[in-house]
RNA sequence: GGGGGGAUACCAAAGUGGCCAACUGGGGCAGACUGUAAAUCUGUUGGCGUAAGCCUUCGCAGGUUCGAAUCCUGCUCCCCCCA
């Protein structure tokens, strides 16, 4: 196997990481790697509670990648185990846990997603039950001794909860030694996480010197800000784009994040050239508007292709610029003279939740019928043979309501 | 084991017998403005109903009362202090 420069190799290792840990012993496995011709154990561990991935997954996942493209071997683990306590990290509660045959459909869907990102034929894919739940009761008394409560509770999340008086269960203390655990049994060389995962990165390292194994090399990445400009990407914040994402959707949801995100998002999502990226930042600051086209563009394009991307561009011109119907819009047939609520048209097209919410986007403004707002919550509808009328409801919903021949 | 405090809508947090579908803030949604956003302003935020009104909701289960988120009983869960 033969690898490239590890001058190169560290450039593309580098581009978005936040913090390598220590990076001289990065450089060194590198090098005896390269001597060697041995490639490098990477492993990222994957949590198959939460099944859908968003682009907030897709930073580290795309790192995992690139390690897999400068022909190193990348492992991922499925938590199912570690899924039993649910990590604590960046949690201010405690996590349900789940059942085994939840766990396998979430792995299975997992391993879907996944695959657009990952080298699927070169990944080494394993289930951390295998080890961890094969130790007992001594076995894991054994390995409680090598952290200390002090250690533990500094951690930044677990001392937030402690102070606010919330409840922190015992278990959710052996995460990071389980997590640790499993780079014990596989020995690995390196290991991806986001910023947040430092502490259980660590202890990972601590726990091989403890087996005098040569420590992991510990890889920070960022966690992606979500489309509320804000907070991390999480589907608990409402604010991701999930991997699975409709191209329509993906286009438009990108492009309504705020523009000082545009930059971070090229940086950490596409696979634009190192080089070309500073161009990007200058771009992102003096016209946001397109460049963040460009961006919204070039995802879609990642993980639909080109065509769809072409078109989510053409269906968020036509439908939010200049507010007309899509071509796809659903239809619904009426009979020829009948008579019919605006309000029961709505239901009947699933366009809301409930004929409460309906009126009270009437009220407000926020329903038309050829680009005319109907605020009457009463308003009736007369279908002539041959009318055809466009329904917008709401910034994004739409319906077209025909005539039945 | 003992003592004290707490559980309210998506989140936070008022309310302590009728004026409570429940103050307020955040978030969400909608409108105006825009570049698609952000910022700002406005409105809105349980369900059914044209409406009057009805139904469901304040940890769970019962009870008192004409009437309970509010009082009583039991239960579950959480936090703090002491041991």
């Amino acid at each position: 196997m033969s690898f490239p420069s590890v001058q190169d190799q560290l450039t593309v290792i580098k581009r978005g990481t936040v913090e390598i840990v220590p990076e001289d012993e990065l450089i060194q496995k590198l090098e005896t790697s390269k001597k060697t011709g041995k490639p490098l154990t990477i492993k990222l561990g994957c949590d198959p509670t939460r099944p859908d991935l968003h682009l907030g997954h897709s930073v580290i996942l795309r790192k995992l990648r690139q390690f897999q493209d400068l022909g190193h071997q990348a492992i991922l683990i499925i938590g199912d185990f570690t899924a039993l306590i649910g990590d604590p990290s960046g949690q201010n509660k405690t996590r349900p846990p789940l059942s085994t045959e939840e766990i396998n459909i979430n792995a299975k869907s997992y391993l879907d997603q996944a695959g657009k990102i990952l080298d699927l034929d070169k990944l080494r894919i394993v289930y951390n039950s295998d080890w961890l739940g094969e130790m007992n009761f001594e076995d894991v008394i054994r390995l409680s001794s090598k952290l200390t409560v002090a250690r533990i509770i500094e951690r930044d999340d677990f001392s937030k909860r402690y102070n606010n008086n919330e409840p922190i269960s015992l278990h959710e203390f052996l995460y990071p030694l389980a997590q640790g655990q499993d780079s014990v049994h596989l020995k690995s060389d390196v290991e991806l996480g986001g910023t947040d995962q430092k502490f259980n990165l660590l202890v990972g390292r601590h726990l091989q010197q403890q087996n005098d194994q040569p420590p992991q090399v510990c890889l920070m990445m960022p966690l992606l800000v979500g489309t509320d400009g804000s907070q991390k990407m999480s589907k608990s914040y409402d604010n991701y784009i999930g991997i699975d994402e409709n191209p329509n959707d993906m286009y438009g949801k990108v492009l309504r994040i705020p523009d000082d995100l545009i930059y971070s998002w090229y940086e950490l999502l596409t696979d634009i050239d190192e080089k070309e990226l500073p161009e990007y930042k200058k771009k992102a600051e003096s016209d946001p508007r397109n460049t963040k086209h460009e961006l919204a563009h070039h995802i879609t394009q990642m993980y639909h292709g080109e065509t769809a991307a072409d078109e989510a561009r053409r269906y968020f011109e036509q439908t939010v610029i200049n507010k007309e119907i899509p071509d796809d819009a659903d239809v619904l047939s009426f009979p020829p003279g009948s008579t019919h609520r605006l309000l029961d048209i709505i239901a009947q097209a699933g366009l809301t939740s409930s004929n409460g919410e309906s009126k009270r986007l009437m009220k407000q403004g926020g329903v038309s019928l050829d680009d005319v707002k109907i605020t009457d919550k009463n308003f009736e509808l007369k279908i002539e043979s041959g009318s055809e009328f466009h329904l917008k409801v709401g910034k994004r919903n739409f319906a077209i309501l025909k005539a039945e021949n």
